[in-house]
RNA sequence: GCCCCCAUCGUCUAGUCUGGUCUAGGACACAGGCCUUUCAAGCCUGGUACAUGGGUUCAAAUCCCGUUGGGGGCACCA
């Protein structure tokens, strides 16, 4: 943790990442974080986490227990934040009420917000009759016209921020230049509700200024609400950060990113087996290129904090492949040492039920035999799952087909299979290295081909057409095991012959 | 409905600001091939894109305008 910026660094950019605990963070908020964090690691500026926890009926309970543990696996840390403290805190919006209220108040006081305690069901209708006229649905401005101390402080009311009929709000995106917006048409939005919590708007503006934030770097879907902040801004006499609207992050479909699209919460993504890095790499380039020419697409962390560059992110949204995620997070897989992957997999063989945790001194010798077996295999940890399963359950004996070969009779298989089982039951090591030669051998021998004899062998021992190499794959099930299962396989090919004959 | 943003292969993108070097490059995915005990991995090859109409210019993917398309927003939600 750097040092909490005083404010004599104006040199230092600040940044935030403002999470409302109402879900679990998904991934397209998580990019634009990445987008936040790469920044403030590359200027050396502060990167601040605050908890936006206004609205108290969406609220949930551990979500920012999740969005911190999201962040923490990602390796995205703060500077700032609930639990960790900083110069500007709290970092709870729940925590700042006070200041909001002082601050709605002191709008009013200057003639910049007014209290209106028009109920909710005048509210929808007013907008109602506007949308039946193909209007842009707006409070009327009832309150607004009444004369002060109308609305009494002590009834329920809300504070409404008092928006110029006329004339145009424009403000400047550091990616899109000026935009601008008709007056008219902004609402008069409600600062402080009727439970004396603020709304977004009223707090992100207090405490972007009061956090001292330099660049507000946010999705554009806030955009058309941000002519609200400025003239909030404008309001409290306040210098604007620059805002930098960053595109959305999609799903397949084309529409935004959301609960719909499957998986799309970090924790999700940890427990499919996706690598922290994999997807920290991937998010970064979803939206942003180094470009000059540049072709890679595997980066580090430091080489992205290096690279990165606000002012090349795209300005169009970008659709989540989930296949390049694959293929990137299997990439990163094969660039693991064995040790670390194997350390990776263990849990996922545990919740699987294939293996206890701590993992039994004994079975180790069997994991690390598997980890390069999978090791090219795998597009996620969670892959190796099901390619590894048999090595640790029993399975069942394949119907007998599959231990046939090709071009086959069922003689010759079990001819085969017992060739086999005298050879893996005759070995004096029981390795890869040591039975490939031999079943090579033995499969000239019979005059079959290689691929022949391995596919029955592989039926019988794996229980699977498609497997992980074989003498690998054999030797981590052990040799009692192996001969069991070709023992089955011979008995099953042996009443398979009988049945033929008596028909 | 109104307002705002955006527009290069199916997808992520380079190239656009500083027009010519772009018969538009890379990656993922897809197809074919090689390798091979299956599946992968790896290597090789292939197809697919400047939304559209008008300008400006000797020259436009690149600049301007319209159209179309896509997305987002219009709460006492953030």
């Amino acid at each position: 943790m750097i040092q909490a910026s005083q404010k004599g660094r104006a040199m230092s950019i600040r940044v935030r990442f403002a999470p409302s605990p109402t879900g679990y963070p998904h991934i397209g908020n998580i990019r634009t974080v990445v987008f936040n964090w790469l920044f403030a690691r590359q200027q050396n500026g502060g990167f601040v986490l605050r908890i936006e926890d206004t609205d108290r009926e969406r609220y949930v309970s551990d979500a920012l227990r999740v969005i911190e543990d999201s962040l923490e696996w990602l390796g995205i840390d703060w500077d700032e934040g609930p639990g960790i403290g900083g110069d500007y805190g709290p970092y709870v919006q729940s925590q700042r009420l006070a200041i909001y209220k002082q601050k709605a108040e002191e709008l009013i006081d200057t003639g910049k917000a007014y209290r209106c305690n028009c109920p909710t069901e005048r509210l929808e209708q007013v907008r109602e009759a506007l949308r039946a006229k193909g209007k842009t649905p707006m409070y009327d401005g009832r309150c607004r016209e009444k004369p002060m101390g109308a609305v009494s402080p002590d009834e329920p009311h809300v504070i409404r921020l008092k928006v110029p009929p006329e004339g145009t709000t424009t403000f400047h995106d550091m990616l899109r230049g000026e935009i601008t917006f008709e007056n008219r048409l902004i609402d008069d939005q409600i600062l402080l509700k009727s439970d004396g919590f603020p709304t977004y708007h009223l707090a992100v503006v207090v405490d972007d200024h009061m956090m001292e934030i330099t660049h507000v770097m946010r999705g554009d879907d806030w955009i058309p609400s941000t002519p609200k902040r400025i003239l909030l801004y404008r309001a409290f006499g306040w210098e604007l950060p620059i805002f930098v609207h960053v595109p959305l992050v999609l799903g397949p479909d084309g529409k935004k990113l959301g609960k719909r699209h499957g998986a799309t919460s970090v924790d999700e993504f940890r427990r499919q087996g996706y690598l922290p890095d994999a997807l920290f790499n991937f998010l970064a380039l979803l939206g942003w290129a180094p470009g000059e020419g540049e072709e890679q697409e595997v980066f580090s962390r430091e080489e992205l904090i290096e690279r990165f560059d606000i002012r090349r992110i795209n300005l169009s949204s970008a659709i989540f492949s989930y296949d390049k995620l694959d293929w990137m997070n299997g990439y990163y897989i094969r660039q693991m040492s064995e040790q670390k992957l194997l350390q990776h997999l263990i849990p996922f063989w545990a919740d699987a039920g294939l293996i206890s945790t701590p993992v039994p001194t004994e079975m180790l010798p069997t994991l690390r035999l598997l980890v390069p077996l999978v090791q090219e295999r795998i597009k996620t940890l969670r892959d190796a799952v099901k390619l590894t399963d048999f090595v640790f359950v029993d399975i069942e004996t394949p119907p007998v087909e599959e231990l046939i070969g090709k071009k086959m009779t069922a003689k010759e298989s079990l001819t085969a299979i017992r060739e086999v089982q005298h050879l893996m039951g005759t070995l004096v090591q029981f390795t890869a290295e040591a039975m490939e030669q031999p079943m090579r051998d033995l499969a000239e021998t019979l005059g079959l081909k290689a691929g022949q004899l391995f596919g029955i062998v592989r039926n019988a021992v794996t229980g699977k057409r498609v497997s992980p190499p074989l003498f690998g794959t054999i030797q981590a099930l052990g040799r009692e095991q192996t001969l069991k299962r070709l023992e089955n396989a011979e008995k099953a090919l042996v009443a398979h012959i009988e049945a033929q004959q008596k028909a």
